[in-house]
Parts: structure tokens; C-alpha cells; sequence
RNA sequence: GGCGGGGUAGCCAAGUGGUAAGGCACGGCUCUGCAAAAGCUGCAUUCGUCGGUUCGAUUCCGACCCUCGCCUCCA
């Protein structure tokens, strides 16, 4: 079996072919965060979900160039710095390293392009100039620029490849009101915003006036720049479809006269504790508002691996401790590999990564995936105890683990030295152990244990634990 | 109102026209001075409800209920 995605433009699983004739570089753009806030939870799930497909296609050989928009001006963003008084700059900086350092924190590879919207002026004025050329955008009254979704459907366009359309059932706008605009026809879009007051210091010359970019058109501008005018993949959150996608492919194959992404993915959104998020229900997360709790960016990470892409997953704090527990388990595991291992790998045992790959290869399964990895533990653990592993067979099953973790990326950080005052403690506790006191030896059990370190007795002597 | 996802054990979550993966939690056992950790082991006659097709349905079809998302700048 061969890889394959759920794509939306075909609302179907379908094998993965890159565009690429040698059929070796793939080119994934993934809708990044607007940078006026810390990017929640919700945000993350997607993003951890582009990095498992960078990663999965690195692991099945293809060349990959991961761009990530970086959306640094905004209607909200305006209005912040407005009422903070910095600049643009200023102000989006602060947010942009943060997202960069969360990434980070969850084990996310860099893309390998991060593009600011406002670093693009002159890609995006080009593309609304080939636009208007064309025919299918135009200068309203107002002094905006839109595109025109009857004229590039009287090219022979199709609006609507993403969602099915009716727009004699659909309802107004409810978030902008209609009457601000002079739009010909009320679902025209705007390319170019002619600038108003309160804009403030947050505008570009251009052809039409001073204003700045419209939504949809940076991603267009960004993407096609670096990958081409045609790529093979786009990601993004699922209620990006409608009508930040749609407008994606209108602008840009309205601009080129060429197929624009071949593959779409879109991943579903999360509830938390059950519940859509929402600040007044207290279940709004950052990625830094869980860290505060105490939970680790890797168990994080885990969690929101833990559940296909497409379908809504409930995120809760009770699933992020039992992260912790399974995590451990294979921590576990894989520390007495290592232990063990020693020589030449021997890869004889190599069934787990044919069952990853053939998990992964369909759409993305990592649930069954996770199944294969907890069974192969399993019998790790089975046969560290029956002691039918040898330690060549340890290294083999160890490369291979590596190998898997090269995509799921949640590789244990190396064991923290205990400081000496602690080891001093185990010291005086293994003497009173010695001499059977163990009512003091308790005692420090619990001291040891207050001060964040964890004591477990094995027939080799104490171990330490960080808790 | 239109369009599109979902409803599987206490919780999270795979899956299939032939009798329910995995994780967490929980119980038993091994080990242990006691613990902890770890290991082993047990844990859904049943897949939202009601009908239909079928030798057989959780899986296909229909209706209904519940839930989530999008419907013009929200991942």
C-alpha cells in the first residue's frame, strides 16, 4: 500500500503522487498563526498535525520544503497597536517569538520558510496587478480593490471547488457588516484595503492608493513565491475551507491559469473538558498556560498525536496525565533497550515499522499506529524478561524505534543529574536501610520526596527520579 | 435555512459484512522491610435510537435524536 491523504478537493482518500516528475520533492504550505495573541491549544493541534506530515514525508524519502505564513498584519493586529501605542513591529515581534519558542517547546521541526505577510508587499501588489489585468479584480468607489467572483467564473473558473456553494441560501455576513463596502456583488473579497484613519502608521503605497493586503492574498503571494505556481500540498485547520482556501485558489489560479495545490488537508478542531474553548468557560489553553500546570511540551505533543487529523478530538487535562503514564511506559521500555543493547544491530525482528508505515501510509492513522508501538512494547518487555533478547537483537529494535520517532518526535530528554545534596540524602537513607531503621529511612523517603525527587528500591540498588 | 464532520467501555480512541485494536484509570498476582516503579494478568455479549437489506450489521440503506464545524478575514 502507498501513501494516501483525505483530500478535500476530491472528498476523498487518494494515493500521493508529487508533482514533481522525479517524484522526489513535495512542497507543503501550512496556514500559520496571525501573531496578535499566543496561539491556544487549538492552534497547536493543527500545527503539530503539518508537522507530522513534514515529518512522515521526510521518513518515506521525499525532498520536502515546509513553508509556514507568518500573518504580522490584520484588522486585530491594527487595532492592538492602536491601542498599545508601538509599532507594528513592535508589537507583532513580541507574539511571533513566542509562537516560534511554543513550536519549539512541542518538538516541531522549523519550517524551512517562515514569511511575514508584511515582507511581501511588492509579491502581492504584483499578483492583484495581474488580477486586474485580467479582468477579474477591480477598483471599487471606496478605493479598495476586490476580486470578482462573477468574472472569474465567466473565465471558466470554478468558485467552490473546497465546500458546495449556494449562495442564494447562504446568509449574510454576520462578522462584517455588508454596508461598509462597495463591492459589486456581496461575496467579492477584498484584495487590497484602501487605508483609513484608523490605521494609523500601518499602511503601503501601491498602485491604487495607500492601504494594505487583503487576507487571502498574502497566502497566495507567499506560497506561490517560494513553491511555485503550482505545489503539492496545503494544510490548515478546517474552517479555513470556506473562504480563506477557496479564495487561496481563485486569486491564484485566477493569476496563473494553472492548477494551484494538488492535495488539501485540513484538520479538524478540538474541544476542551468537552467543550468548545472559550475564555469565560475557563478551558481556553495556551501552550504556556499548560506548561504552567506542569505538563511537559512532549506530553502535549503525545496527546494531540494520540488521535486521527480529520475527526474532533476532546482534549483534557485527565488525557494529558494519562500522557504522562503512558509516555513513561515507553520511556521505560526503551531506556532497558538501550541498556541492553550493544554490537551490531540486528533488525531481524523489524515488523513494528512495516505496521507504522502501513498505519501512517493511510491517511495519516496514528491511533492504529500507537496500537502497534504499545504491542510492541509489550513484547520488548516480554522478552527483556524472559532474557530472549540478545544485544545485537536490542540494537536493531532500537534503531527501528529511533527510526519511528523520527516522525512521531516525542524522544526523551536525557535524564537531569541529581545534585549532590540529594545524593547525600540516598546516602544517609541506604544506611538506615542498612540497619533496618526504616522508620528513618521512610522519613527521608518522604524529605527526598518534598523536595521534588522520587526513591524506588530495585535489587540494584536505589534509583532517583525527578518528579 | 444550506453544506460538512462526529456519536464505540469510567475516560480517550482505532476498526471491520463474519462476531470488538491500543492507551489511561481500576482489580488480581509477581517483586519489595513497607512502598514505589516495573512486569504479568483481568476488564465492552456490545458499537446514539428505531426500522430495513442479509444466513449474519457496530460496519450497508432509511428515519430520528444528540453533538461539533463552516456559511465572507476563526486552527
Amino acid at each position: 500500500m502507498s501513501l494516501s491523504f483525505f483530500n478535500t478537493l476530491a472528498r476523498d482518500v487518494q494515493a500521493f503522487a508529487p508533482l514533481d516528475p522525479a517524484g522526489k520533492k513535495v512542497g507543503i504550505y501550512c496556514c500559520g498563526p496571525t501573531v496578535y495573541d499566543f496561539a491556544h491549544i487549538g492552534n497547536w493541534r493543527t500545527f503539530v498535525f503539518g508537522d507530522l506530515v513534514h515529518r512522515y514525508l521526510v521518513f518515506k524519502g521525499y525532498a520536502v520544503t515546509h513553508v509556514m505564513n507568518i500573518t504580522d498584519v490584520e484588522d486585530k493586529i491594527i487595532r492592538r497597536v492602536r491601542e498599545t501605542k508601538i509599532t507594528l513591529r513592535e508589537f507583532t515581534d513580541q507574539y511571533e517569538t513566542a509562537f516560534f519558542d511554543d513550536l519549539k517547546a512541542l518538538n516541531c521541526l522549523m519550517p524551512h520558510y517562515t514569511p511575514r505577510a508584511t515582507e511581501h508587499i511588492p509579491e502581492i501588489v504584483s499578483l492583484i496587478e495581474k488580477l486586474i489585468a485580467r479582468g477579474i479584480a477591480y477598483q471599487a468607489t471606496d478605493g479598495s480593490v476586490y476580486f470578482s467572483i462573477e468574472k472569474y467564473r465567466g473565465c471558466g473558473c470554478n468558485y467552490g471547488q473546497l465546500v458546495k456553494l449556494n449562495f442564494d441560501e447562504m446568509r449574510a455576513g454576520e462578522r462584517v457588516a455588508s454596508d461598509e463596502y462597495d463591492k459589486e456583488s456581496l461575496a467579492d473579497f477584498a484584495l487590497w484595503k484602501k487605508r483609513v484613519p484608523d490605521d494609523g502608521d500601518v499602511f503601503w503605497p501601491s498602485p491604487w492608493g495607500e492601504g494594505r493586503p487583503g487576507w487571502h492574498i498574502e497566502c497566495s503571494a507567499m506560497s506561490m513565491k517560494v513553491l511555485g505556481q503550482s505545489f503539492d500540498l496545503h494544510l490548515g485547520g478546517e474552517d479555513l475551507k470556506f473562504p480563506h482556501h477557496e479564495d487561496e485558489i481563485a486569486q491564484s489560479e485566477g493569476a496563473t491559469g494553472k492548477p494551484f495545490v494538488k492535495y488539501w488537508l485540513h484538520g479538524a478542531h478540538l474541544l476542551v473538558e468537552g467543550k468548545k474553548m472559550s475564555k469565560s468557560l475557563g478551558n481556553f489553553f495556551t501552550l504556556r498556560d499548560l506548561l504552567a500546570k506542569g505538563f511537559t511540551g512532549r506530553e502535549i505533543r503525545y496527546l494531540l498525536l494520540t488521535a486521527y487529523y480529520r475527526a474532533t478530538f476532546n482534549f483534557t487535562l485527565d488525557g494529558l496525565t494519562g500522557a504522562k503514564s503512558a509516555l513513561a511506559r515507553i520511556d521505560e521500555c526503551v531506556g532497558k533497550l538501550r541498556a541492553l543493547a550493544n554490537g551490531t544491530p540486528d533488525s531481524g525482528n523489524s515488523w513494528l515499522i512495516t505496521e507504522f508505515t502501513a498505519a501512517l501510509d493511510d491517511d495519516l492513522n496514528v491511533s492504529s499506529a500507537w496500537a502497534d508501538i504499545f504491542e510492541w512494547v509489550h513484547e520488548m518487555n516480554k522478552r527483556l524478561v524472559d532474557k530472549t533478547l540478545t544485544s545485537s537483537q536490542a540494537a536493531g529494535e532500537l534503531a527501528m524505534w529511533n527510526k519511528i520517532n523520527s516522525v512521531l518526535g516525542i524522544e526523551s530528554v536525557a535524564e537531569a543529574e541529581s545534585p549532590a545534596e540529594i545524593v547525600a540524602l540516598l546516602e544517609t537513607r541506604q544506611a538506615a536501610r542498612k540497619s533496618k531503621d526504616f522508620k528513618r529511612s521512610d522519613e527521608i523517603r518522604d524529605e527526598l520526596k518534598a523536595k521534588g525527587w522520587v526513591v524506588e528500591d530495585s535489587p540494584k540498588g536505589p534509583k532517583l527520579k525527578k518528579l
